[in-house]
DNA sequence: CCACGATGTATCGGGCCGATACATCGCACC
DNA sequence: GGTGCGATGTATCGGCCCGATACATCGTGG
């Protein structure tokens, strides 16, 4: 999962470790905390082992300074190989069981404007069958082993219920968005850091979802 | 957690692996997906290493039949020890950071039977903070970094936001049942497979908020 | 009679986390 | 002018937990 999302960032700009946390963190922030330094800096060296990244050398220019006058050393830039992208476009096309989890799909989603529109359908899809699952047990649950539980054990679940039915309804209208061509919610034409236009994002549509 | 989660079973009644699997999945469902073998085996081990339980003999009576004829092994039944139950008091009233995320909460909340009043107030306001800080960081992201965002980033942060507040909602009214000495919803006197109330469970009401 | 699904125990490699350590930079405060 | 503190920045270690895998038993239905 953290693979796949320093690829997907790296796709957008070179950065080093303390940059890419903070850009994961906030592009992660609605599914997950923060990510940890103990899972970022050992994945970025398994991924520059594979091949996916390499670091970049800074000072773009002006070079031959003083080579290790105050040795400005640390802040290690990382940046995307050509297999990297490959090895991204790879991993955010193959859709499994781990897809559909709450984690996984949520790295995927926020991965959605590099991705294909039928890969999104299957992958909304897919986390709706999942969702209705586990609503499913839970309604088992409150009607026939409700009395097995005690009161805050059944809150919970209740509570739980709740969300599952909250996000098919959300899923339901994303799904039904993506079939008729619209983009998500905001119509927000995407001019972030490096927008390039190669995955076939979302076509752009003024028509929102009424959600005031 | 899952020692937590295991300890607390276990005081119902002795179990074996299979059987807390599923007891465990009945109860956390709403939370997590269900506890792999690979965690639970080894976390039983190292409970039993502790000294918090111990494998329990079956077979109550009749037991000189012929000891290994089918050689009837497999179904190793743990119960707790009295140092288990020592250990289960002592976290379940410890609270710390890792009591107010997702798992972890859910986890207490799902003991809060077992748990004392002051306790369930400290976890379900601890909880409150840490989703309320959340959703500072969910707002001010849809607020000031929103251009640096792609639309379906947005969307997910927006559908998390939402997630936040509806948990602080339903935290609140928690909160005020607790304060007032209700029930948390229904009022389903506990009476399930051990509901011993050596630990003051929540004052009995047939006043339940309204939630049709 | 045997295949299949449920029951049941167990291990292994690997991902991710929390704690911890350490070094630098800029700025505010005294 | 110094000094301390919070943000920036890289890195490791032990440990929890997961997914995959293996294997054995039991009851039931084709």
């Amino acid at each position: 999962m953290l693979e796949l999302a320093i690829l997907g960032l790296l796709q957008e700009a070179p950065m080093h470790g303390y940059e890419l946390r903070k850009e994961l963190t906030a592009k992660l922030g609605a599914i997950r905390a923060a990510i940890s330094y103990g899972s970022l800096y050992p994945t970025l060296r398994r991924l520059q082992a594979a091949g996916w990244i390499t670091e970049a050398d800074e000072t773009p220019a002006t070079a031959e300074e003083v080579p290790a006058l105050t040795s400005r050393r640390g802040r290690v830039v990382y940046e995307i190989t050509a297999e990297g992208k490959e090895r991204f476009a790879q991993l955010i096309a193959q859709t499994g069981p781990e897809t559909y989890g709450d984690t996984g799909f949520g790295v995927h989603f926020a991965f959605f404007s590099r991705t294909d529109r039928a890969t999104r359908l299957r992958i909304l899809e897919g986390r709706r069958r999942t969702i209705e699952e586990r609503r499913e047990g839970l309604r088992d649950m409150l009607g026939r082993a409700a009395e097995r539980l005690d009161a805050y054990t059944l809150e919970l679940q209740r509570h739980g219920l709740e969300a599952c039915e909250r996000e098919v309804r959300w899923l339901e209208e994303l799904i039904a968005n993506e079939r008729s061509g619209r983009a998500p919610t905001v119509p927000n034409d995407g001019t972030a850091g490096g927008p390039r236009e190669d995955n076939s994002p979302p076509p752009p549509g003024e028509t929102r979802t009424e959600r005031p």
